[in-house]
RNA sequence: GGCGACGUACCCAAGUGGCUAAGGGAGCGGUCUGCAAAACCGCUAUUCAUCGGUUCGACUCCGAUCGUCGCCUCCA
């Protein structure tokens, strides 16, 4: 399969650095606020790429991490006068909760900036004995002119930069492009001690150190926002390739941001905390189902923008809606199917085998457009093509399927089935709805037989009553050409 | 100002140096229906921002122009 990696601006053939296995760091949250929709970009894009790569048949190690103290989180802590850790540990809580809402499979570490100041330190250390970092006041810099390659990732060379850079007030710092590795303590700071003094870490330098511990010196794929790319990005690379004398990640996988039109002056900017134009992700799901922010996230490709409105979630929404009404045609239609003779396509009559050929070719197409860079935009468009063929061949049986359509239809909803499985997406598209309790099911049934009674004697009036008024409570009714009506939550 | 990405129908969006430019949403017409809903069938880009160039041939490659966005400061 094929990456495309941003350090070299172009895909590139994905070989892992071990036969089997595939070592994957994402840059987590700064937990100084509520996740958006926008970081949740990120960690779905990650969950896809995960997923599709295990279905690839590699083992994945997924390293996400939190950074818990930083400025932002300080001055909100402050500002509520509460410690850091509060303000830290209540927006992580609420970063698993929206994470698992969105099925969305737990990393298998997920390490926090304050509990590796250990390592965060020895890093540093090695820093300055190599000669690339350097102490002032308390501070310590990274030295950004040692590192030939600096600029290298995000396509910017030194000098470029000074030109843009604004006169830094503060001038321990021999360089103007010098970053901060450490930083001494203010008063009443959380700080740790440190050969330096009292302080805490830099930005960038968490990212190294964790990464490097759970995953090594050298891994496969680095994730994030694209916002990350400078100066977050190109400073973890040059400090650890500086410290390793190795390649830190082998792709750097920055995808698109999230955007979002304002109001005010139409313009369309990407959407951030420090614009407070953000949507929380919790917000979101109150009123969309996490399967159609799904399908919101993964309409087009990760690492292009993507513009964020009610009408398009409501969009993405209506598309779900199209393969789950497609899934609960198929479950009336197999209801108590439980037949495991196979298939035999080849003395089927040429419908089935239409269908058959294009669930069967999905697996191929599915694949080609997964392992081109992870394209889920194609991808879709490949099991809607199936569903579409579901939907005409059960059209054009009039209600009555013999085994052999029962057959090809019970496998291609198991290849539609398996394919959103590796996109991600939750059984509540295909499962029954978990509302409905049989007692439900049954009085809504007695509703049906009086309103097909009333039907039957032409008293239109009785029969949309009910039907209107189970709309009301979110039921649907359907009448089906065979004369059976079927209803659904809406 | 520097660096980068992008501009495909009413909307979202994939894609390719030459075979009908995917898929979805929306709309319209039809089938089905007492009416709906859903589904199905048909229609909605002689054209891929504009202008040049390369080529037998470009929407796809190159250049310019216009427009949008991101980064250059904290940001997924």
């Amino acid at each position: 399969m094929y990456i495309y990696n941003n350090l070299s601006n172009r895909k590139e053939r994905f070989i892992p650095c071990e036969d089997n296995q595939v070592k994957m760091y994402v840059c987590g949250m700064t937990v100084q606020d509520k996740p958006h929709i926008g970081h949740m970009k990120s960690f779905l894009t990650a969950d896809v790429m995960r997923r599709y790569l295990e279905y690839r048949g590699y083992r994945v190690k997924l390293v996400q991490n939190f950074t818990d103290v930083d400025d932002k989180i300080i001055n909100r802590a402050n500002q509520e006068g509460v410690p850091y850790l509060t303000v830290a540990n209540r927006y992580i809580e609420e970063y698993y909760q929206v994470s698992d809402r969105l099925n969305i499979r737990r990393a298998d570490i997920y390490p926090r900036a304050t509990e590796h100041i250990p390592d965060i330190i020895a890093l540093i250390q090695r820093l300055i004995d190599k000669g690339v970092a350097y102490e002032a006041a308390g501070d310590v810099y990274f030295a950004v002119e040692k590192h030939p390659d600096y600029g290298k990732l995000s396509n910017r060379s030194i000098a470029d930069m000074i030109e843009g850079t604004r006169k830094d007030v503060q001038s321990n710092k021999k360089h103007p492009l010098d970053f901060a590795l450490w930083k001494a303590a203010k008063p009443d700071e959380p700080h740790w001690d440190s050969p330096w003094g009292k302080g805490r870490p830099g930005w960038h330098i968490e990212c190294s150190a964790m990464a490097m511990k759970y995953l090594g010196e050298t891994f496969d794929i680095h994730g994030g926002g694209l916002d990350l790319i400078f100066p977050h990005h190109e400073n973890e690379r040059a400090q650890s390739e500086a410290a390793t004398g190795k390649p830190f990640a082998h792709f750097w996988c920055e995808g698109g941001l999230l955007e979002i039109e304002n109001t005010a002056t139409k313009k369309v900017e990407k959407m951030s905390k420090s614009l407070n134009n953000f949507f929380a992700m919790s917000d979101i799901l109150e009123k969309f189902e996490p399967d159609a922010v799904r399908m919101f996230l993964i309409s087009g490709h990760y690492r292009s923008p993507l513009n964020f409105s009610e009408a398009r979630m409501a969009e993405a929404k209506a598309r779900l809606d199209r393969l789950r009404e497609t899934f609960r045609n198929m479950s009336f239609i197999l209801k108590d199917f439980d037949d495991d003779a196979t298939l035999d396509v080849e003395s089927s009559e040429p419908e089935v085998k239409e269908l058959y050929e294009k669930a069967k070719a999905v697996r191929e197409k599915f694949e080609a457009a997964m392992d081109d860079d992870f394209n889920t935009a194609q991808a879709m468009a490949v099991l809607f093509d199936v569903a579409k063929a579901a939907n005409t061949f059960m059209a054009s049986r009039q209600e009555r399927f013999s085994s052999t359509d029962k057959r090809v239809l019970d496998y291609s909803r198991g290849i539609l089935q398996d394919f959103l499985h590796v996109l991600g997406f939750s059984d509540a598209i295909f499962a029954e709805d978990t509302r409905a309790t049989d007692i439900t099911d049954d009085l809504i049934q007695i509703l049906i037989e009086v309103r097909k009674t009333a039907r039957m004697e032409k008293q239109w009036a009785i029969a949309d009553t009910i039907r209107n008024r189970l709309e009301a409570l979110g039921i649907a009714l359907e009448d089906r050409p065979g004369g059976e009506t079927r209803w659904k939550w809406k």
